[in-house]
RNA sequence: GGUCCCUUCGUCUAUCGGUUAGGACACUAGAUUUUCAAUCUAGGAAGAGGGGUUCGACUCCCCUAGGGACUACCA
């Protein structure tokens, strides 16, 4: 039947750092083409630099793709482990007469650098034309044998077609004078060898785009089809950096997000489908393309990632975000009691529809894990030295004490019933219950209060503010 | 400096020659109210500027301005 190969897409980071969100958003772009075309989505770790690659930035850059959920469809490549392949390839290119070797010194190449620049024109080595055996045994590095004339398309799935001419590209180093492979030579022999048929990358790489075409060429590659998307920017507009909040997905994590938010906000920006602002993983797999990736560079924006994290928050389940909210609270050297995830489970659903993160989850359910009995702020404080109000908190312990109506709707409706025959409004009982229920940190409405909190909880936190010593 | 990319409300975006330029977040006002929220209703808010092409441009072309990337023996 179809004799088109399947889409193999490609994440392919240097480990010399965090996973980015930019890097992170380039993943989950490549990650939902692969899934929408039935095709595969790759891994490979840069590492060709060996001065600035580590394996902590290895292991931070897989424990963020894992944390999306972006995970890879095949063990990932590493790129250092293929330098016998990259150099085979440069052979091929000696062979074309595509390659050659250059002498040139760093202070040469220095004045080369200048004057190329100064006349406007790519740098290009002496050594294009000469004898190699000239060189003797002299230090060298292998460079491309770039076109002089004509120019180069990269016909870019977001883009349009780019046009570079070729005299504006300079002949590439291949091989290091160590003889290592660089960045550009490896690239485009492992997307090759991994099969990847649509690179879909930053466009911070669409000027190496030309240059890895003619590598291509060179090579008689076919070509890959190319999706330069655009970066993502901080909220003023600047190369989004360290002052911004935050940068790496781990942060993002630590900050209270959750992954399908961080996904569903980062498919959003510089994506869209319509109207649809909100969708599942299905959702944004079924509609997305890389041709439909918008042009211009994207603002972080932590409100709009707020208010999706809060709709995630809502659909997500209690006892998982209970687990989550313990993290913070130890994290915060909360004095837990024993039953602290019971309560949490308790309270959660409750209060989450106010929270935007798991450290606000966090703020609004403290009041349930505080110990009896409570230390009251000020205000209640204030409230209850009322002797009217303290009368009338008494009558509502006595009341609820014989109450069998552990439920929200019935202690909601108890409540009124109390306010009515106190010939009071809600006001005059509200603020003296919350405090004592909870101390006066954030808590939800009371019924909801007392019922988390239980019977026994509840009526134990009124007793000992109201009858202590 | 050179090459290349980008430019719709504050922000993310829809529009793919004919719309009162739509939605979302944010914001403002009101409603609700026992705290903080949440919720509901209403509202303000945009095609960088200038030339073309066309019966008609946000949409196509050119110029200008502004922003960005690259210009490494980094990736």
């Amino acid at each position: 039947m179809s004799e088109r190969p399947s889409v193999v897409t490609r994440f392919a980071p240097s480990p010399t750092g965090s996973l980015h969100i930019g890097g992170a958003r380039t993943a989950l772009f490549n990650f939902l083409y692969a899934r929408h075309t039935g095709g595969s989505f790759l891994l490979r770790v840069e590492d060709t630099d060996r001065e600035r690659s580590t394996p902590d930035a290895v292991k931070a850059i897989f424990d963020g793709l894992n944390w999306l959920g972006l995970t890879s469809d095949a063990e990932p490549v590493f790129q250092f482990s293929r330098v016998d392949r990259h150099r085979e390839a440069v052979q091929q290119m000696f062979d074309k007469g595509r390659a050659y070797r250059c002498f040139m010194t760093v202070e040469e190449l220095e004045v080369e650098r200048e004057k190329a620049r100064a006349e406007g024109r790519a740098i290009r080595s002496v050594w294009r034309d000469r004898d190699p055996a000239e060189g003797g045994n002299k230090p060298f590095v292998v460079r491309f044998k770039g076109p002089l004339e004509g120019e180069t398309v990269v016909d870019d799935l977001v883009k349009g077609p780019v046009r570079f001419h070729n005299k504006e590209l300079d002949d590439l180093v291949l091989l290091r004078s160590d003889g290592t492979p660089t960045y550009n030579l490896a690239v485009v022999v492992d997307d090759h060898d991994m099969g990847v048929t649509h690179i879909i990358r930053g466009d911070d790489h669409l000027n190496n785009a030309a240059r890895q075409s003619l590598l291509y060429q060179a090579l008689d590659f076919p070509l890959p089809a190319f999706g330069h998307i655009p970066l993502i920017h901080g909220p003023d507009g600047a190369k989004l950096s360290k002052r911004h909040g935050a940068q790496a997905v781990a942060e993002f994590a630590d900050m209270g997000y959750l992954p399908e938010a961080m996904r569903n906000y980062l498919a959003r920006l510089g994506w869209g489908h319509g109207d649809d602002e909100i969708f599942s993983d299905a959702q944004a797999v079924a509609w997305f393309d890389v041709a439909d990736v918008v042009k211009a560079p994207a603002r972080l924006d932590w409100a709009k990632l707020n208010h999706i994290n809060n709709h995630y928050l809502r659909l997500a389940d209690d006892a998982r975000l209970a687990e989550l909210t313990l993290k913070v609270h130890r994290s915060r050297e909360v004095h837990l009691p024993a039953d602290a995830v019971e309560r949490l489970v308790a309270i959660i659903p409750l209060v989450k529809e106010g929270a935007k993160t798991i450290p606000e989850l966090a703020d609004l359910t403290i009041f349930a894990l505080k110990h009896r009995p409570l230390a009251l702020d000020a205000k209640t404080q204030q409230v209850l030295s009322d002797p009217e109000t303290h009368g009338r908190m008494v009558r509502l312990a006595e009341a609820l004490t014989g109450a069998d109506i552990w439920n929200p709707p019935a202690l909601e409706a108890f409540l009124k019933e109390f306010a009515a025959q106190e010939g009071v409004g809600l006001g005059k009982i509200g603020p003296g219950l919350r405090g004592i229920l909870s101390g006066g940190a954030a808590a939800p409405d009371l019924a909801s209060c007392l019922t988390a909190l239980g019977r026994d909880e509840s009526l134990g936190r009124l007793k000992d503010a109201l009858f202590k010593a």
